[in-house]
DNA sequence: TTGTAAACGTGCAAAAACGAGCATAAAAAT
DNA sequence: ATTTTTATGCTCGTTTTTGCACGTTTACAA
């Protein structure tokens, strides 16, 4: 029996029981508790089980998280804009969210406010879900694969039988000729028919977005009421984005 | 037994019993009481549960974490019955899906099958985003509190689009003479909508569930094809479901 | 309040598991 | 065929865990 058998044969006891003893595996595969304790390594390092005293047990199966690589960057900058975003929100407000990591960084900061929050993205209603004070929409719609997001003509239905306070979008980049822009046409579609449902509509970007044109354009910055970002944004596209406008928020740090 | 293995069985007495007595845990699982206070010590430390004199009480801040404590009560079970229900699902099929923790077990088991998930629970979403094998869509709906469930005309508008191969129920109870029954008029709702779109009805349910009779009724026992359940079923109960004509497969432990 | 029995915590010794190093055996490369 | 690499099992010293003993604290009832 080779070793990378051995690691299908662990792999399949721990997602049966859940956790698994260095004995009994030894007995099992007929191998030495060295040899298992240095499988268990191997995996433990692969993240694919987490070892404890004797044995191991199954790793929080957070296995592939598309997300907690983004999350990285700008986390600081993507707090604090979260944070001023938050703060902002009036109370009772009628939300549209998007996905993106910006916009979980507001909803995160919403904990425990009276609002009401529509939106396509289920990590944004998962973080919402234990929080009684608000209640959340969620527009159905097909998951598009390795994203949170719902899309297709059943988030479109939906989304177009709301009437939203306000629009919180997250966007790839920022330009003052090319607008609103983000990396796919899903992403933008739904940006578009938050925005066209919404009586005002916020902008959360770091100062990374600001200049920057994606693939899929979303709409022009005349579109938007309220930019929130961090300090780090030049000074002189924050004058243009004003004179176009736009009211630009520098979250604090 | 090890030591984390000790921790999950102590976490499902408790919330099985909501109090756990220390010596009946050292009888149980066959280690001597002080092994027991360590235990429950560690546990009380991750915040997991109040320890009291002679032993503990779940612990009453589950504001945060609705679902990992329901989780551990028949933990084991559930595990067994996601696998044994999982294997004997086919590639390719559509199915739909309530929440509900034991449906969970066999959502977490399905990863990497080919198959369409049709669901009005978001953890089911989010289990599945990261696998681009299952094919996942979300009904929408307004996200009823502190649970994952989506419900209202939204979500029954898009079940109805829906024709499901299976109809996969998680139920807190099923009795002969009563059927299917859960705790909300909002659940067993959507249970009877995926009834009514699907070709089969599969429930799982570990076996404190059966003979139990839960608030809100759903369907009679005549309407389910298959129950999929831990062999520490009532064998007496489980001849009279079968002599009903519906198919009791006990999964492995 | 006071007595009593059960449960608690601590110190200590035994047992189990761990990590590192080394020798042997198998596989791969030369 | 021989060398090199890799994998496995074993030994030994160290760390972690467990069980027991004993004095202290707590809960319950008279």
């Amino acid at each position: 029996m080779i070793k990378e058998e051995r690691f299908e044969l662990i792999r399949g006891e721990l997602a049966k029981k859940g956790i698994v003893d260095g004995d009994e595996l030894a007995a099992l595969l007929d191998v030495s508790r060295a040899t298992i304790r240095r499988d268990l390594d191997s995996l433990e390092e692969q993240g694919l089980l987490k070892r404890t005293h004797g044995g191991a047990t199954a790793a929080d199966s957070e296995d592939e998280l598309p997300f907690h690589s983004k999350l990285a960057a700008y986390s600081r900058e993507k707090r604090a804009i979260g944070n001023a975003a938050a703060e902002r929100m009036p109370s009772g407000a009628v939300i549209g969210c998007t996905g993106g990591t910006t916009v979980m960084s507001v909803v995160k900061a919403l904990k425990g406010k009276p609002i009401t929050v529509v939106t396509n993205a289920i990590n944004v209603a998962m973080e919402l879900a234990p929080w009684e004070s608000a209640q959340v929409i969620v527009t159905g719609g097909t998951l598009r694969a390795r994203s949170y997001e719902l899309v297709g003509h059943i988030a479109d239905r939906t989304l177009g039988e709301f009437h939203l306070d306000i629009a919180l979008l997250g966007v790839d980049g920022i330009d003052i000729e090319r607008g609103l822009s983000t990396y796919t046409i899903a992403e933008a579609h739904a940006a578009a028919h938050y925005m066209s449902q919404a009586e005002r509509v916020w902008v959360v970007a770091d100062h990374s977005k600001a200049g920057k044109v994606a693939p899929a354009l979303i709409a022009p910055i005349s579109k938007v009421h309220c930019l929130v970002t961090d300090p780090g944004i030049d000074p002189g596209l924050r004058s243009r984005l004003e004179a176009a406008g736009l009211e630009v928020v520098l979250a604090e740090m």
